[in-house]
DNA sequence: AATCGTTATATTTGAAAAGATATAACGTTA
DNA sequence: TAACGTTATATCTTTTCAAATATAACGATT
């Protein structure tokens, strides 16, 4: 039985985490829900974590990732922008090939 | 001013992380002082938090990653095994790889 | 105006991680 | 055998982080 290598990557913005793996989760379930507590619901965290990150990612980006409104038709809602869209896709890109990356460094460890 | 790809990677083993950047950082200040509460010391951390990750270190790993002797001249040491630095080197290699390979994938966030 | 489900925010509570302190065991050296 | 500096380990305190709870604000709908 060999060992493994994992691996976390996340994007940051002047020191700030802009991305990691778990916002990128919300902000996914976000998309599919429409609503930052259900989203929450969904990933089983609590809506003020959710709430916090979410703030945070808006906070640290260039431009607003999600749409939040309250009140109105539904009490209100979270939805992402194209522009959080394809912040997602880019992580979700680099992520991926980063896996494929390590997988091929594994044979430097098989040895051992 | 465009976003920043960083990166974490580990060694696991069984569930068990063995290798990440602090354990290497306080193997490698084993390898130079030959002691473990030295090399705590000049880390900044305490006695006991470096006692318990190299007592991890070795538990997760399949051989002796360091040689621990009391009493005698001294008052007894801490030394890396040829195992270890393996380790460690293999460690390193894979890191560095790592770093630039997400560095190649900066541009896929820089017109974002 | 009353209702609704959501976003937004503060406060309290609990658990887990880290830190501090103390002490035993060890084996060479003198 | 007494001393030394290290490894090894337990216990207590402190700090930090996550969870739970409570409540206000919002705006379309009725």
């Amino acid at each position: 039985m060999s060992y493994k290598i994992k691996s976390r990557i996340w994007i940051e913005s002047e020191k700030n985490v802009l991305l990691g793996e778990g916002r990128v989760h919300l902000l996914k379930a976000i998309e599919e829900t429409g609503s930052l507590s259900k989203a929450a619901k969904s990933l089983k965290i609590s809506y003020k974590k959710a709430w916090h990150l979410i703030d945070s990612v808006n906070k640290s980006a260039k431009k607003p990732v999600t749409i939040n409104s309250t009140g109105g038709k539904g009490g209100g809602g979270t939805e992402l922008t194209d522009y959080g869209k394809s912040l997602i896709k880019a992580f979700d890109d680099i992520n991926k090939n980063c896996w494929a990356f390590l997988d091929k460094q594994l044979e430097k460890i098989e040895e051992i």
